[in-house]
RNA sequence: UGGGGCAUAGUAUAACGGUAGUACUGUGGACUCUGGAUCCACCAGUCUAGGUUCGAAUCCUAGUGCCCCAGCCA
């Protein structure tokens, strides 16, 4: 333990954070908070967040708050709240009863209107929105102040107040904070801070007419929750004059915004509106949908929570736009199922396998380790006949060089079981293999020839009639481009129409006729697979792929062909 | 000179004036009752040009490239 000497590297968040605790800033505080708009499901690059808020409150013994962002009713949506909840959960993050939402100020964040108009800092504009927007200039010219601009505060006062009464249409006015049309940063060109919306809003349903804006409503939500570092992404960086001048004004407790950069994933999309596309117009089914970036569709795929946690980590935190590899979420699975998932034997395409020397009508158990990673998780038996099925991929008439599978003649381990060589190929009419004629090695029983013979190769195998049948989704990546959409194309244009490859006539080792959704498992040699939590049912399985293992075999062949 | 931000192997990320390290990817090998896991090795990097310094990824100057901002979205 000299984790003294070797002093960890922090991101640079977590070092502003050390400061601030030395320096007793916040007195000893952190506080974050996690501020989702419930207007769709949280994905990936959520979840970067949640582990830096929630992780970092949890690492300082600080806490971090679920707040919702519900400022705009027209968008947002009690399922979305839903959602959001239960992935945060699922996470394993936890606010026990700082469960906030923005609409939780609503009235508060009134008075504070209403206090910065009779500081004469913020003014009724009745311009349209088109006239707001040729008024506020453009990039490299300053903007134009609006004839409103000098309203006296009685008549803003009246004109709020008759907002917030519906006593106008939407678009008839806004409040706006009274900065500096010039500002070279358009954000502080008088920023409008409420508008008319008519829309019901979830919660608090038709009680508000006026609903504030993301800037306005932002920092003087953390400002209440007594937030000490407001993490956000990037594209704030440019907010944050806007989020100090507020707090200063008002004079009220001012936390720190800290702007990093979002998560980018190569081979999907991670776009709000993207995603929503693709739910909306049925390219994928459902926002669950199994090769979703969503963390529901994650989970669905059979991704763990500490899976999705340790990628976080992983990825680190900085300023710097980037796009991860999804071989590293890939690697993130991985790893952590190789130590937890229970093995497996299934097999996905089946090819028929007699063995003529085997007793008829026999059938006896074999030892079977659950997982070689993991002792403890014990042993299982696997029934054993001299009918079988193994993979079609593991048989090759005609093998080409390094294939160390089943070919005739040659002799391969069935794993837990014996060795058996192939003497006979069947075929059908159209030449199609339809059965292998094997037989075994009744020495070898258990694995191991008594002789110290070896075989190059140990395939999976399954009992025919003691095998369950299943239907097991592969899932692929969505897009077969790493950046959808980046040639200047629609995005959709390079969904992968492999993506999802259903097979309906696997068979598995009857142990899993009653798999339990939520459990993971190592198909031997072949990848993880989950039950689907919706269509798999008991003694009707039906699985979705997580990931492959890593397979060398089909690079040899690829390089080969 | 509109404002703001970022530049380290293929992809990410460390090094805070003192040997450019780590992970993923890729390649080769060892081992193996999973062509898995594990282990070993290899490939590969400081945006450019000047300057300061015994010494620069780090400090200074000037460039270059990329990203964000003109919602009554967040």
């Amino acid at each position: 333990m000299d984790d003294d000497k070797e002093k960890k590297s922090l991101d640079f968040i977590r070092a502003i954070i050390e400061e601030d605790l030395g320096s007793g800033k916040y007195g000893g505080r952190v506080a974050t908070r996690f501020p989702p708009e419930p207007n769709g499901y949280l994905h990936i690059g959520h979840a970067k967040s949640i582990c830096l808020n929630f992780g970092a409150a949890e690492e300082y013994g600080g806490t971090c708050n679920l707040r919702f962002d519900d400022t705009n009713p027209a968008k947002e949506d009690t399922e979305y709240v839903e959602s959001i909840i239960k992935d945060v959960r699922w996470l394993g993050f936890d606010w026990d009863d700082r469960l906030y939402h923005a609409s939780d100020y609503f009235q508060p964040l009134y008075d504070y209107a209403v206090e910065l108009i009779m500081k004469r800092k913020a003014y009724v504009d009745s311009l349209s929105a088109d006239e707001i927007r040729e008024y506020r200039g453009t990039l490299s010219e300053p903007g134009t102040e609006s004839p409103y601009r000098e309203r006296p505060v009685e008549e803003n006062l009246d004109l709020f107040e008759r907002m917030k009464n519906g006593e106008f249409e939407e678009g008839a006015h806004v409040l706006r904070a009274k900065i500096d049309m010039s500002s070279g940063n358009i954000n502080m060109r008088d920023p409008v801070m409420y508008r008319i919306l008519r829309e019901p809003h979830y919660r608090t349903g038709g009680a508000w007419r006026i609903y504030p804006l993301y800037d306005y409503a932002h920092c003087i939500s953390d400002s209440i929750e007594g937030i000490t570092h407001s993490l956000c992404t990037l594209e704030f960086e440019d907010h944050r004059p806007l989020y100090d001048w507020f707090l200063d004004e008002l004079g009220i407790y001012h936390p720190r915004q800290i702007e990093f950069s979002r998560l980018n994933l190569n081979y999907t999309v991670m776009s709000k509106r993207r995603i929503l596309e693709l739910v909306q117009k049925g390219y994928v089914n459902g926002w669950d949908d199994p090769r979703m970036p969503t963390i529901s569709g994650l989970r669905r795929r059979g991704y763990t929570p500490d899976s999705i946690r340790n990628f976080c980590s992983r990825i680190g935190v900085t300023k710097q736009e980037s796009v991860i590899d999804v071989s590293l979420l890939e690697h993130s699975v991985r790893d952590d199922l190789n130590k937890k998932a229970r093995r497996v034997m299934g097999v996905l395409n089946p090819l028929k396998v007699v063995i003529t020397n085997y007793p008829e009508g026999y059938t006896e158990e074999m030892d079977a380790v659950n997982n070689p990673e993991d002792e403890g998780m014990g042993k299982r038996k696997v029934p054993f006949s001299g009918e079988l099925y193994i993979e079609r991929d593991d048989f090759m008439e005609d093998p080409p060089r390094k294939f160390y599978r089943l070919s005739p003649g040659v002799e391969v381990r069935l794993r837990y079981a014996y060795f058996i060589k192939c003497t006979d190929v069947v075929k059908d009419e159209k030449g199609q293999i339809t059965e292998l004629h094997c037989t075994y090695d009744p020495e070898t029983r258990g694995g191991d020839a008594p002789d110290g013979r070896k075989v190059r190769a140990t395939i999976h195998w399954v009992s025919a009639k003691h095998a369950v049948t299943a239907e097991v989704r592969l899932y692929d990546r969505l897009f077969t481009d790493p950046e959808p959409g980046s040639g200047g194309g629609d995005y959709k244009d390079c969904l992968n129409p492999h993506s999802l490859v259903v097979l309906n006539d696997c068979r598995l080792e009857p142990g899993l006729a009653g798999a339990e959704p939520g459990v993971n498992y190592q198909f031997e040699r072949l990848g993880y697979f989950t039950p689907d939590y919706i269509d798999s049912k008991k003694g009707s399985p039906v699985f979705n792929r997580t990931v492959t293992l890593k397979d060398t075999w089909v690079r040899e062949k690829g390089k080969q062909d």
